[in-house]
DNA sequence: TCTGGGGTCCTAGGACCC
DNA sequence: TCTGGGGTCCTAGGACCC
C-alpha cells in the first residue's frame, strides 16, 4: 500500500505560518522576476486565479488590495519543506521526498480504519508542530495514491485523508477522472487520446495493452498499469543524486552586451558547481544556452555542449570554458532575456575516470580551495565569496520586490512579536 | 510595458560499425 | 540487371512532473 502526502498550496502556506493576516486576502506567489504566478492560497484559487499566470494581469487588483501578493522566497519555502519532511520520517521510515511538498510512503497491509485513523493523526501532527496543512491520499499503487490525494483535497468533509483500496472504490473513482487528471498523463497525451474518443481514466484502463503501449508508449504504459492496480514504482527510500544541474534565470532587462551575458553565464555556473560538489559529484559535461524572449519575434535560442579534459567540480575552469564558448553562441544584434547552464553526466568525485593522454588535471590545493569558499559562503551568505567574473550582476536579475524575510534561517530576520 | 525555474525519462533518427 | 542485415552510441526533442 502507498500513500502520498502533499502540502495543500505550499508556498501560501508557508507565509501564511509566519503572517496569519494573510489569509482573509487571496494571496499569490510570483516567480523570480515577479513575472508570473507560481502559487496560489485556496481563496486565491477559489477567485479563479490560474497557475502560471503572467503577473501584470493581476497589477490592478493587488493595487487595489483585493488580492495580495508576494515574491517568492525560496530560503524558507526550503526550510518548511526539511521540516515537514523530517517530521513525516519520524512516523514512517519507508519515505520518498517526491518534490519540496510531497513524499511517498510504502505502508504495510492493514485494515482500512487504522489506515485512516494513522493519517488523521499523522495530519494534525504535521500541522501542530510546523503549522503546514496536508493531504494524504492512500492506494495500492503510486498512481492511485495520487489520485486518492487529489480527492482527499477536493473533498473538505473527508477531512484531508482519501483512501481508494477496494476494485470498486477505484473503479468508482476512474469512471469520474478525466485523463489528464492522472499523474502521468498530461495535456498533449489527453489529446491524443480524446482522438480515439478515450474521455476518462476508466475508458483507459479498459483498452488494448498494445493499443496503449503505441499511443502513450512506455511511461504511459506504465501508468495504466498501476491504474489497474499493478505497481510500477516502488518508493526509493534513499535520496538519490541529482542526474543533472540547472542554474538559468530571466533577465529583468533584455541583455545585449557581451560582458554582461558573461558575468550572469558565470554566475549560473558557480551556483551549479556549488549544488554538485555539494552532492560530491564532478561533471563530464557543460552546456550553455541564451535565449530571447520567445514572447518577441523573432525568437533565437542557442546552446553548445562542453566536455572539459577531465571530469570536474573546480568554478575557476568550468567557467573559463563557459565564457569560450559562450562568444561562439553570442550574436551581438540580438537582446536575450534568458541564459542558464546545465551540468551532465555525472561521476563520483572519489572515482573519477581519468584518460590515457590528458594529465590529469587533479590537483588538492583546487579541492581545498573549492571546500574552503563553499564553507564561508554556507556560514555567512550565499555571496560572501565569489568569482571576479561574477561580476555584480544582481541587478540584472529581478528584484523579488516583495519577498517575506527569511524567518527560519537567518538570525537578522527572526519573527518580531510585539 | 509586463510571461519561472528545476528536474526525469523515453524515443526517433543519424552516424557509425561489421 | 541486381544493392543486406544487424548492431551500438549519441543527441535533440518531446513528454511528463513539481
Amino acid at each position: 500500500m502507498f500513500a502520498l502526502v502533499d502540502c495543500n498550496n505550499f508556498y501560501a502556506s508557508c507565509e501564511e505560518v509566519f503572517n496569519p493576516a494573510l489569509e482573509k486576502t487571496p494571496l499569490v506567489i510570483s516567480s523570480n522576476n515577479d513575472g508570473c504566478i507560481i502559487a496560489r492560497s485556496k481563496k486565491a484559487k477559489e477567485i479563479g486565479i490560474k497557475m502560471g499566470d503572467p503577473a501584470f494581469l493581476y497589477k490592478e487588483r493587488v493595487e487595489r488590495g483585493e488580492i495580495r501578493m508576494l515574491s517568492s522566497n525560496f530560503t524558507l519555502y526550503a526550510d518548511m519543506s526539511r521540516r515537514v519532511m523530517q517530521t513525516l520520517e519520524s512516523f514512517a521510515p519507508r519515505m520518498e521526498i517526491y518534490s519540496i511538498d510531497e513524499a511517498f510512503f510504502e505502508l504495510e497491509e492493514q485494515p482500512d480504519k487504522r489506515l485512516r485513523e494513522e493519517a488523521i493523526n499523522l495530519r494534525q501532527k504535521v500541522k501542530k508542530w510546523t503549522g503546514i496543512p496536508i493531504s494524504i491520499g492512500i492506494g495500492p499503487t503510486k498512481t492511485i495514491a495520487k489520485t486518492a490525494n487529489k480527492l482527499a483535497k477536493k473533498q473538505a468533509d473527508m477531512g484531508g485523508v482519501s483512501l481508494l483500496i477496494s476494485k470498486t472504490q477505484i473503479r468508482t473513482q476512474l469512471e469520474k477522472t478525466a485523463p489528464d487528471e492522472i499523474w502521468g498523463i498530461g495535456h498533449a497525451l489527453a489529446e491524443r487520446l480524446k482522438s480515439k474518443g478515450i474521455y476518462t481514466a476508466a475508458q483507459l484502463i479498459d483498452c488494448d495493452d498494445s493499443f496503449i503501449q503505441k499511443l502513450l508508449g512506455t511511461p504511459g504504459y506504465r501508468t495504466v498499469l498501476e491504474l489497474r492496480g499493478t505497481p510500477c514504482f516502488s518508493c526509493s527510500g534513499e535520496a538519490e543524486k541529482r542526474k543533472s544541474i540547472v542554474c538559468s534565470r530571466s533577465f529583468k532587462q533584455p541583455i545585449s552586451n557581451a560582458l554582461d551575458l558573461e558575468m550572469a553565464i558565470a554566475s549560473f555556473v558557480s551556483r551549479a558547481a556549488e549544488k554538485l560538489r555539494q552532492q560530491k559529484s564532478h561533471a563530464k559535461f557543460l552546456s550553455v544556452f541564451i535565449a530571447t524572449s520567445p514572447f518577441t519575434q523573432p525568437y533565437d535560442s542557442r546552446s553548445c555542449r562542453i566536455a572539459p579534459p577531465n571530469s570536474t567540480a573546480f568554478t575557476p575552469e568550468l567557467i573559463r570554458l563557459a565564457k569560450e564558448r559562450l562568444r561562439q553562441i553570442y550574436r551581438p544584434q540580438l537582446a536575450y532575456k534568458k541564459a542558464g547552464v546545465l551540468l551532465s553526466d555525472f561521476c563520483d568525485e572519489k572515482t573519477e575516470q581519468m584518460d590515457w593522454i590528458t594529465p590529469s588535471t587533479e590537483n588538492p590545493k583546487k579541492n581545498s580551495l573549492m571546500q574552503t569558499i563553499d564553507q564561508i559562503n554556507r556560514r555567512y551568505d550565499k555571496n560572501a565569496v565569489q568569482f571576479a567574473a561574477e561580476g555584480l550582476v544582481n541587478h540584472l536579475m529581478g528584484a523579488q520586490a516583495q519577498a517575506s524575510l527569511r524567518f527560519t534561517t537567518s538570525w537578522n530576520e527572526l519573527l518580531k512579536v510585539t
